[in-house]
Formats: structure tokens, sequence, C-alpha cells
DNA sequence: TTGACTTTCGTACATTTGTACGAATATGCT
DNA sequence: AGCATATTCGTACAAATGTACGAAAGTCAA
């Protein structure tokens, strides 16, 4: 039994079904004649650290949500990408802040386009996240939702965009911070 | 029994075990007294669509994984945001296409920064999709890898920057594109 | 209060589950 | 070849699982 294979069956039923298998479908799904062998085999996983097992001796994925990470790469003059094979992008890890406390706003304009925010991104907002000097925050200023960069400079807040087209905001009448912008994420 | 309060609780239940419970398991995180309640509880998520089953009868997460979609936020000069409630950003969806044939690669360098990719992103790019005209690619020109995008004139194959620093590459001896960009993901 | 729902509880039952173990088979090493 | 180890199979069993159903309790409007 090869486990990269198996690691990509339990990975492909994983996305189809988003839960993993019992030891019963494993059978069928990795080719075995028996439960037997497929507790077998999960047991070695285990010992891997690919699979883990809850308080309740349930199985929980642990490296099936991620994404193989390849290194580096330039998006300046090209050079080589340091390949750094069995590196995982674990996608659990990349938006642990997004899970608790948040929501998604979808971005239309480009005064943040400096920033990296585009239109068509999505943000996500934590808002039990105090936004510090410097973050990117969804704000409401005098009644009205946008997604700046904070500088305080003593008590003074101003709002500033990532774009030369676009003034920085002074707030008149009313300021408030909805969150922290914690997440960018682009879909092609 | 508030169907917003049990939601609230499978959701928390699946992130700390990145499962869904049991009956059993429902029946102390749900606070009932027995296995039938939370059956009767869980058919009126199913109904409602909250939940779901798949071709084994056993319950697979829809909703949980998401955040709440609260609206349209404009990065140009603040509008309201178009608060729509109750719509849901499906990261499952938004990542439909880097969970197969995909890797991740770690952004250096500011050739991208016109098009949103900057320093510290991760790039998802899907080695099984064909690259098109005008998709941002990662390519391997004479050797080297990097992310640009491509560009197709006729059997002619430029790879443009997006910044204006940087010269559009003319691939002399080799040209392998590595895939297409399917995901930015940056997380501050 | 009455009556119609809706929700919860407890119990029951056939299946499936995780787990264990011994026998059989395959694999690798000397 | 031989032997040791690793893997697979089949069977067994207690516990947990999904499901069904009738009774009890709760809710709500007329």
């Amino acid at each position: 039994m090869n486990m990269d294979l198996i690691k990509e069956r339990l990975k492909y039923f994983y996305r189809i079904h988003r839960r993993l298998p019992t030891y019963g479908e494993m059978v069928p799904l990795l080719h075995y004649a028996s439960r037997g062998s497929t507790y077998y085999v999960v047991k070695r996983l285990l010992q891997e650290g690919i699979l883990e097992k809850d308080e309740n001796g349930k199985l929980i994925p642990k490296d099936l949500l991620n994404i193989p990470m390849l290194g580096t790469i330039r998006a300046g003059y090209p050079v080589p990408a340091e390949i750094q094979q069995d590196r995982q992008l674990r996608l659990h890890t990349l938006f642990e802040n997004a899970l608790t406390a948040s929501f998604a706003l979808l971005v239309s304009g480009d005064s943040m386009i400096e920033a990296g925010i585009c239109e068509g991104d999505y943000v996500i907002i934590n808002s039990s996240i105090e936004a510090k000097n410097g973050d990117i925050v969804a704000a409401c200023v005098d009644g009205e939702w946008t997604v700046k960069m904070l500088r305080k400079d003593n008590d003074v807040i101003v709002l500033l965009p990532a774009n030369k087209q676009y003034q920085p905001i002074h707030p008149r009448e009313s300021l408030t911070i909805g969150g922290v912008v914690v997440n960018v994420i682009r879909k092609y």
C-alpha cells in the first residue's frame, strides 16, 4: 500500500463529502477487502500524524484540507522558485482569524488598489480584534462604510486610501471601526 | 429550541472537531435529554437546507464553514455598504478550483502589484486548467519560475508583468506553464 | 378552556462502527 | 534459499449509530 496514494484517496473523499470516511467506507475507497486492513492502515496514518483523533475517538482531518506548498516565487524578475517540497499550506491556519466573529464583504472600487485590494475581492473582517495604527479596517464614516488604512496620530484618526487619486478621509461627525481586515481572498 | 443558537453550537463543534457531531454527541451539545430530540431537530435543519446528507446518509456540513456575507463595500469614496444579511460566503465554493491538482506558492517581489498580487500573498496554482489569454499563470521561462499574465498573439507568447517598472518577458528557449492562478490569499 | 400543533422524551431495533486477534499472504533482506 | 517483518484478510464482539414511533410536555390561537 502506497501511503501517498491512500492520502490522495482520502483527500478525494474529503473533498466530495466534506468529512472523513468510516473504516467501512474506506474499504472500497482504498481497494481493500476488509475493515481490518483499513483499520491497520489508518493506524499508520495516525502514527505519521496525517490523521488525528479527537477526544471522542473519532477521526478528524489534519493534512487533508491543505494545499502542497512548493515554495516562493518571484513576482519580480524571474528567479528559481525555491522548491521546498512537502510543506503544506494549511487553509485552517490561514483563516484562523476568519472563523470567529467575522464577516465578509465584497469589494467594489479601486481606492485600495495599491494595497492589493481590488474590485471583486472578498475581505474578511474580524470585529473582535482591536484596530491598530496601520491596520486596514472596515469603517463607518459619517454614516457610510468603507475599507481604508487606519492612521492614528495622538487621537486624530485619518483613514488613508491606497490610491493616489483619492484623498485621506478625516471623519467629521462619527467614526465606527467595524473591524480589522484579516484576510483578502480573490478567485479568478 | 432556537434554530440560530443550535446552528451556532454546531458551528462551534465543527470548528473544534473539524467534523459534525453524531446525534449522540449533539445531546449534551444542544442540551437535550435524548437522541430522539436531536434527530428531530436535525431533520428540521435538513429541511431548511442548513445541513445536508451525502449519499451514504451521513451528515455533511453546508453552511458551517462559512462566513456571513454582509454585502458590498466601496473601496472608493464611501457609500453605504448594501447590507444584505443572511448571505453566506462559502469558503468551499471560493476554493473549488484550489483543492484539485493544485499547489501554493508564496509571492515575493512586486512585479504583479497592479494586479493586486503582493509580496507575502499566497497564490494557488491549478495545474490541470489550461491557460487562456489573459490568465495569470505560474510559468517557467528559460529555467526560472515566475508569476505573470499570459498573452498569446497567434502563437507568440508574452508574459506581462503588472508593474510599469518591469518589462514584458519574451521567452527565448523554453516556456512551461505550470498552471493558472485560481486564488490569491492574503493574511494580515 | 379547548383543541391543534410543535417540540421533547424514552425506548426499541437492525446496522454500522471501532477495535482486537489469529491466520494467511506478501515483501524485503541476507 | 531462508527467515523476519510488514501487510492483508476474515471473523468476532461490545458499543454506538441512525431511525422509527408512541407518549408526554409545551406552545399558541380561538
